[in-house]
DNA sequence: ATTTAGCACTCGACGTAAGAGAGTGCTAAC
DNA sequence: GTTAGCACTCTCTTACGTCGAGTGCTAAAT
């Protein structure tokens, strides 16, 4: 257990080394305002710190840094989320109140602004797209060979793919199995589109349709992999300021990882509701060894819909970073309920 | 007018320099198969050469390196196209082959494949939406205050957008007015819809429509700015593998700009048919100063489409380059053409 | 028993100097 | 016209010394 005066310093080497980047030095901990402790007394300490692995030096006689104990440490116990100045408050409201767009604008808002305010990279997941319900199906032939196949869901996102048309197949009866599907799957998740078509309606659809298989098979495709978040960033390039990402071989494989949305999706995907913090290691990914990632989840309406998130240095300024967070994800979920939850 | 020698000295400078991006010595030429003179020799064509403008000097005491001048001579007088190999050409018509899929998604591959094969950054401008005309359009009411509008081209791809329901608009009437615009304007190019509803069919929907003021707002606001061009990438960080991309203040700059598209479609807005080559300040954007663009363009059936684009440092592979370039727009157009074409 | 002043020591950062190496430009010989 | 030879130039690398921030330990002060 940690005294009152280690965690004093420990709290002292970290918030100095979230501002400046260097390694901390006992001289300038004791000249802190807050700090009554000579220089000598404060290394004690600092060495006391290191060897239960909260500090670490980066050489005999440099300053510490915060080890990734520290920081999880210091984020545990010591963090006070800051809070939001008025003119942040309102940068957010009114860039949320512009004028009435797509979820999806709004999500790309959100990232943006939570870059803005960050200086940070963020990540923001759409709503994931199980939770979303049909409102309305369409094929539209474009040529003899291939269809548009374009669902509307309930949230006002529109999906389209296209679909080959099955040789011989009767347009006439695709007609009447869209039709079909709008009047009896209406309000069914995307999710289980696949499922209902062969359980809910394939009795009623084999009866009055002759192609059923070659029908099926259209359909089969056309509701396929939906199931792939949008993933919208923010400030990508917001991290190259930070020291950490001074080397272009980082760099590069840092965006690498940016292209591959697969993969962000998983690191970000927020496990449990509320804000969550990875720091390090944590992130169990070796690219991000010295990123944190802290996430929020939005939801409209008290339901799950999707996740914002952070990327950046694990020196990164936690409570400036934590408090916009959960502003953030309470407010976009605030405005989601009200706009599309009626 | 350069000699003979000069110019069999200039290509051998530029192509070693192309492919060590080093400064190229007298002796490092002198040594190359083809050439037949001394060191001393080839110093004093140096020299001359450098006076005309063609070469440059790092420094006193370094070799040459070409100046923007010398690539263009280069490019225009002495670079001879490399015929693709066998395995790139069936690289890429197997992508191509996979399977049937939107124009867009055929686009978005051939920008990967021609990083891929370039090693350098591909940009793909997106087919360009002027060119596309109507199949159909759909209004669906989302809620009391939102619809979504959806259009669909004939080259099947779908736009949608998001407007507000103007307050009081009868949504029986909006339907009888979609019926209508499907009817009527059917095969107009995108951009011209606005101006025929007030033309065209101005007159009818007055006749049919209370409340035509409404309703024309709505749609305005349907069919405003789809001329955004789309813009794809393929391979974005290859070019940090340059040497010219290995200070991070660069490279940030760069990510910015790639993040605005308007800007990037400008850039690589293909001015004329063919293969356009624009070297470091060509380009007439500060930081591309040492960067070449090299755009070809792509048609369906002979009306052209869009750009096919790569950005490399202007010590560029300019003949596999200007190979695959232009291998790919041809193919590219090809394809489309069978495709969507019928 | 704590705390602190003092001091030797460590180690990276920075600046300077020396040497190597690659390349040039000129001159004179071929 | 071409080339060998050579002095010169300039960068790059390495080595070395110095500076300064910071540590850890010891002994004195509280």
């Amino acid at each position: 257990m940690l005294t009152e005066r280690q965690l004093l310093i420990l709290k002292a080497i970290i918030d100095d080394y979230i501002t400046h980047a260097e390694p901390v030095g006992s001289r300038s901990v004791s000249k802190r305002e807050d700090m009554s402790y000579s220089p000598a007394t404060i290394r004690n300490e600092m060495s006391d710190l290191e060897e239960l692995g909260f500090l670490e030096k980066p050489h005999s006689s440099a300053g510490r840094i915060p080890s990734q104990k520290g920081y999880r440490y210091y984020v545990d116990h010591l963090l006070s989320p800051q809070k939001l100045s008025k003119k942040d408050k309102s940068g957010i409201q009114s860039v949320f109140q512009e004028r009435f767009s797509e979820i999806e604008e709004v999500i790309q808002q959100s990232a943006k602004i939570l870059s803005n305010l960050t200086s940070y990279t963020s990540i923001v997941l759409g709503p994931e797209v199980f939770e979303s319900t049909l409102k309305q199906l369409q094929i539209i032939p474009i040529s003899n060979e291939a269809a548009v196949a374009i669902i509307v869901t309930d949230t006002g996102h529109v999906e389209n793919q296209t679909v080959a048309i099955p040789e011989g197949l009767n347009t006439h009866d695709l007609e009447k199995v869209v039709n079909i599907i709008n009047e009896r799957l209406k309000g069914v998740p995307l999710v289980h589109l696949r499922h209902k078509l062969t359980t809910e309606i394939g009795k009623v659809l084999e009866k009055y349709i002759d192609q059923y298989d070659l029908m099926l098979s259209l359909l089969n495709r056309t509701f396929i992999s939906h199931q792939n978040e949008k993933v919208f960033f923010g400030g990508k390039t917001n991290i190259l300021a930070q020291p950490e990402f001074h080397n272009v071989e980082r760099v590069r494989e840092l965006f690498n990882i940016f292209e591959e949305n697969a993969l962000i999706s998983k690191l970000f995907r927020a496990e449990d509701q509320g804000l969550t913090i990875k720091i390090g290691q944590e992130n169990r990914f070796e690219p991000f060894d010295e990123c944190t990632v802290i996430t929020a989840t939005y939801a409209i309406d008290g339901k799950h819909m999707g996740t914002v998130g952070i990327l950046g240095p694990t020196r990164m300024e936690y409570p400036r970073v934590v408090g916009i967070m959960d502003y953030m994800a309470k407010d976009l979920s605030k405005l989601l309920t009200n706009r599309y939850n009626k």
